[in-house]
DNA sequence: GCTAGGCAGTAACAATGGTTACATAGTATT
DNA sequence: AATACTATGTAACCATTGTTACTGCCTAGC
């Protein structure tokens, strides 16, 4: 654990900080000393992301939803502490995309570390600035794209957050995830299809030149 | 301006930083000792706002744009400091929306305040929550809302921030602001006078029951 | 093999929003 | 007052997206 720990941190965390990190992580009831997450497990509070992909949503009191952005190694997402801290429901909700590990990182330890360690603000601050140019990404696609560029961008990301050429989907989901119907999705990708660009099957799609 | 300051951030700043802004205010050329910007003008780097409103806008690489949302008294946004000082061109433009007092902050204060002040910090933080909030408000607008819900949301909004119930604006810059064509504006607002919930006049809208 | 349930393909239609084009009405300049 | 410019009203049309409905197909469970 500590050398996956060091990978991901390592050059961004002083040491004493990276060995406090361990202590948090040791603390923790699982063998190897962190937590393990499995797929569709849900995250709440401040994650260390040591492996893994977590899926943010934005979800409405209707029940839409909508993906805002994934989580990747080395990152972090404040916003699902503050969030769970403050009472207002500012409904988001993280998934485990892959099984994943993570340290949860308590709240006072938070708070001790941002007094403390230079390095722990500076990580906090960068992932608060992350963040949010991440959510104006989306915002621009969903303001200035249509559904087939939306669909494309979608697909794309997936594709690369998974480390594969296919999306494990069904148009359903993928529907979900845009806030949109099943049958545009299949209209779209049916057209991406006829491009040559993927390869539709039953659960699965191929990418072949996106 | 040491009233105005205190009103505005004594209940969050410790007396000593209190001190460190007004030093940095009368830094400044302008008499009075902070800045005053007019309507229009572009704001870059990180404001403490006394007075006035400032409106963030995202802006694509078509020259399309969109309302992000408004800075008030006692706001500041990181964003329009990191986008600067970043390379990458995160198109964001705030512009002074009515005439505002502010004071800017350097950035060697601003790391240095950072470090010495739990009160800064914990400032800093709560700005980039609430503006994460404010994203994800107007991202639900963009998402889930129709035109004419945008419209009356934008109305709303723009009759508190200037504090009137008539709305100084073409059809074409509300039709900039979400993004979207003077004719669709022209016809929702339309609608809404049809429904007594607003008196359409040339260069101006009056507030009715919205 | 048979059946039920989930998944995908497709057609027809509705609704929303974007585009073009032109008319009319204020406002400013001369 | 004549002119030019800007803002608004409106109609007609198109494109995109959303909705409903029905089809067939695959797969799991019997």
């Amino acid at each position: 654990m500590i050398q996956e720990l060091k990978a991901s941190y390592g050059h961004i965390f002083e040491e004493a900080l990276i060995n406090e990190i361990i202590q948090v992580g040791t603390y923790k009831e699982i063998p190897e000393g962190y937590k393990l997450m499995d797929i569709g497990e849900y995250i709440k509070g401040m994650p260390l992301l040591i492996s893994g992909a977590i899926k943010v949503l934005r979800e409405d009191n209707d029940g839409d939803e909508l993906l805002l952005y994934y989580l990747e190694q080395g990152d972090t997402c404040s916003m699902t502490l503050t969030c769970c801290m403050s009472d207002a429901k500012s409904e988001i909700r993280a998934i485990a995309e892959t099984d994943t590990k993570l340290i949860m990182v308590p709240v006072q330890k938070m708070e001790e570390w941002t007094a403390k360690y230079k390095s722990w603000r500076n990580f906090i601050f960068n992932s608060y600035h992350n963040r949010l140019n991440e959510l104006l990404t989306t915002l621009d696609s969903i303001a200035f794209d249509k559904m087939d560029m939306r669909l494309i961008g979608y697909l794309k990301e997936k594709a690369r957050i998974n480390k594969e050429d296919t999306i494990q989907n069904t148009h359903q989901e993928i529907a979900y995830d845009l806030h949109t119907s099943r049958v545009v999705i299949s209209r779209l990708l049916k057209k991406l299809e006829q491009m040559g660009k993927i390869e539709l099957h039953r659960n699965y799609i191929k990418i072949l030149d996106l």
